[in-house]
DNA sequence: GCCCAGGGAATCG
DNA sequence: CGATTCCATGGG
């Protein structure tokens, strides 16, 4: 399965792993394609290559340690993938979702950076996303070898209002420094919260101005790996209606309580095929 | 409840 | 082509 060699680590046989797919689903922002087949990521203040060669995925630069403190877990590679789409694919509809890329896994990405992606993220696209959190990297975070590590909170705690706004956050500076803020001041622990059942971080989240239902949703899903988590926004919505209520409007509520009652546990896992097919086949336009 | 906030991409006329 | 819409959240 694993092995290594100078600066490599090589995976073989891990089922459902396409690397364009994993970063061009919505849940990750910094990355840069090379080809459909390598890939580049900055997570946890390491520059990665993602490389797909026949069956082989191979990781560079990287080593032993590296991978089993940080990559495995990113990767989600300990959750048989496999066995979770059996299940899922036994609805219809999931089944054409997940059909149309089976590659797609959910990354466990840092709090930290995760919730101030997300709040970055509301009423936003993902180019733009993009441009703000390297801005914004580049402007507080620690130089790496080849870009730079997303900043820490005391790194941010730095920043002003007025340079948020050239990072172009938009109205959304002010809630990056709150959460900076109540995070700096132990108000809220990031790492206490995964102490925590999921609706009680939710709640903790929501307490940030500028997290709503929707952004703590995808941080308790990408930041703490709570599968049974299954975000809402338009695209989601949109193809929830269109395939599962008839194409009539339904308010998110309504389509959260259906994916806890039919996706159980797995339900963001869902979420994430549900979204990838929605958004690259424009669902319900 | 309604509109606005900043910004660029997407879509419309 | 220019004009309009889109987006998730909170404040007025």
């Amino acid at each position: 399965m694993v092995s290594y060699e100078k600066n490599k680590v090589i995976l073989r046989n891990i089922n459902s792993f396409k690397i364009k797919e994993i970063l061009e689903c919505g849940q990750c922002f910094r990355f840069d394609r090379v080809t459909d087949c390598h890939y580049k990521i900055i997570a946890y203040g390491k520059k990665l290559n993602i490389l797909e060669e026949n069956n082989k995925i191979i990781l560079f630069p990287s080593n032993k340690n590296d991978f089993e403190k940080i990559w495995l877990t990113y990767f989600d590679l300990n959750l048989n993938y496999n066995e979770i789409k059996k299940n899922l694919k036994e609805d219809k509809v999931l089944k054409k979702a997940i059909e149309y890329a089976e590659g797609i896994r959910i990354l466990r990405q840092e709090p930290f950076e995760c919730l101030i992606s997300f709040i970055i993220s509301q009423n936003n696209r993902i180019p733009m996303i993009k441009k703000v959190i390297e801005n914004i990297s580049e402007k507080y975070g620690k130089k790496i070898e080849g870009g730079f590590a997303f900043p820490t909170v005391d790194e941010l705690k730095k920043a002003t209002v007025d340079e948020l706004r050239q990072c172009k956050t938009g109205f959304r500076d002010k809630y990056i420094l709150d959460a900076v803020t109540k995070i700096q001041r132990g108000e809220i622990d990031l790492d206490e919260l995964n102490k925590l059942d999921t609706m009680e971080i939710k709640k903790r989240l929501m307490e940030i101005k500028g997290v709503g239902t929707k952004v703590s949703d995808c941080v308790i899903l990408f930041g703490y790996g709570r599968k049974e988590s299954f975000p809402v926004d338009v695209w989601i919505k949109k193809i929830m209606e269109y395939l599962y209520f008839d194409k009539k409007a339904t308010d998110n509520k309504t389509i959260e309580k259906y994916a806890r009652e039919n996706f159980g546990v797995h339900s963001g896992i869902a979420q994430q095929y549900l979204f990838n097919y929605a958004f690259h086949e424009k669902i319900g336009k």
